[in-house]
DNA sequence: CAAAATAAACGTTATTATTACGTTTATAAA
DNA sequence: TTTATAAACGTAATAATAACGTTTATTTTG
């Protein structure tokens, strides 16, 4: 081995799972109370150390499917943490992921096998080391991809209305938007499928429900489109 | 200590510095000639091994210093590439970091000395590992980031005139520009001062030379102003 | 059973930004 | 003095955005 053995560090993902509660329409962050030493009990995003013969994407898988029991759903790598004192019990290399799921694809003896609990984000506990610093830096990287990128869509379900996307973009900009203005912007893109079904839990007349065409969007994408939502 | 000793990776710092040659018109990549096995003698971004007591990001300037002679430059975290089997010699974590340079700025007999080298990215020789991806990956980037963030005024001189603002733009989009329209629109952000200067060197009339107004920059962005250039 | 209430859906207009061009100017060289 | 040329300036048609008003479908209420 050509390199120097004593000067290895810790690397460590940590994933970002954030979700989105229709009803009390705010951004939830997956939490769950950290086991080891030290800072053992307090609140920390899900995370492991990377086994020796793991590439860090499927590490961040195997830390997201652990906990959530999901797997095959939008996760990416998005910052690494490695200031040398923000682990006093080692240097520790922390690469974050972020996921973004439908809440109610969560399986929930998983999550709660684990301690995980939803946190929304306008109202979260004291978080271990620098996890706050890292669910701050997602907020702001979702607000920043939210307009030019379909992510918003991982956040619903597969069936959704107008309105419910309305409320989850109105939270991820922290303003309201003219509902108008917008439906006609989201429209304008043909990247909805209106289905011949209406969800009646919010209003007597009822709101369509809307499939993203995932499809479309690669095609349009492919041929240099770009997208631009709200 | 509580974490398990054998669990340790190698980490890196690789540094892909980007400048633009104004004569030529093209974006320049540095690469040095790698002086470690295995590959030692092939082409490489500038990057080592993070030391034990350093933070990532005093690793990443460290590098940039001592392969170029420069500190106080756009230096900032882009990628982590950790697949177990992008370095045959051992299982190493890197972190990139990209730097926006002034191609004059840069200290030549320092560069010389380690046998750096300036390529055009239309002309790059194959790189050792991973880095040809690397470099992709930060021309991406530059794309992405150019029309929102003044990023390419780093890789102008201080004073700069805006034919030559156009060419770099049309470097970075890989197409013609309309000159008129971009004038209006660069011009329209108002964070151009012009100054009573010309640059002779292209022209028989010769073109003003303008300098970015950075602090004119920081406040309209605390302001929640959004760019857009070109 | 008509009227009221309400969320959803649809529509219009003024303003602003973008695109795609044409024209004038300053200067050095012929 | 004319010519050549890059730089600078100008304009009109089209498209996108912002800021509003109106109608519709349905349930609940009097």
């Amino acid at each position: 081995m050509a390199y120097d053995e004593n000067r290895k560090s810790w690397v460590a993902v940590d994933c970002l799972v954030l979700g989105y509660d229709i009803e009390s329409k705010s951004i939830n962050v997956l939490s769950f109370m950290r086991q080891v030493d030290p800072f053992a009990g307090q609140w920390s995003l899900i995370g492991e150390f990377i086994n020796e013969e793991e590439d860090i994407d499927d590490a961040a898988k195997r830390v997201l499917e652990k906990y959530t029991g999901l797997n095959d759903v939008f996760l990416e790598q998005i910052r690494v943490y490695g200031n040398t004192n923000r682990d006093p019990a080692g240097r520790v290399i922390s690469i974050l992921y972020w996921s973004l799921i439908k809440l109610d694809d969560i399986h929930k003896d998983i999550v709660n096998k684990h301690g995980a609990q939803w946190f929304s984000v306008g109202d979260l506990p004291k978080m271990v080391l620098d996890h706050g610093e890292m669910i701050d830096f997602g907020r702001d990287y979702l607000l920043s991809k939210a307009k030019n990128t379909p992510l918003g869509f991982e956040l619903l379900p597969q069936k959704f209305t107008l309105p419910q996307l309305l409320n989850l973009y109105e939270a991820i900009y922290g303003k309201a938007l003219d509902d108008r203005n917008f439906r006609k912007k989201m429209l304008s893109t043909e990247l909805l499928q209106r289905l011949d079904e209406k969800d009646k839990s919010s209003s007597k007349k009822g709101a369509f429900l809307y499939e993203f065409n995932q499809e479309k969007y690669h095609e349009l994408m492919s041929k240099g489109y770009h997208l631009e939502l709200v």
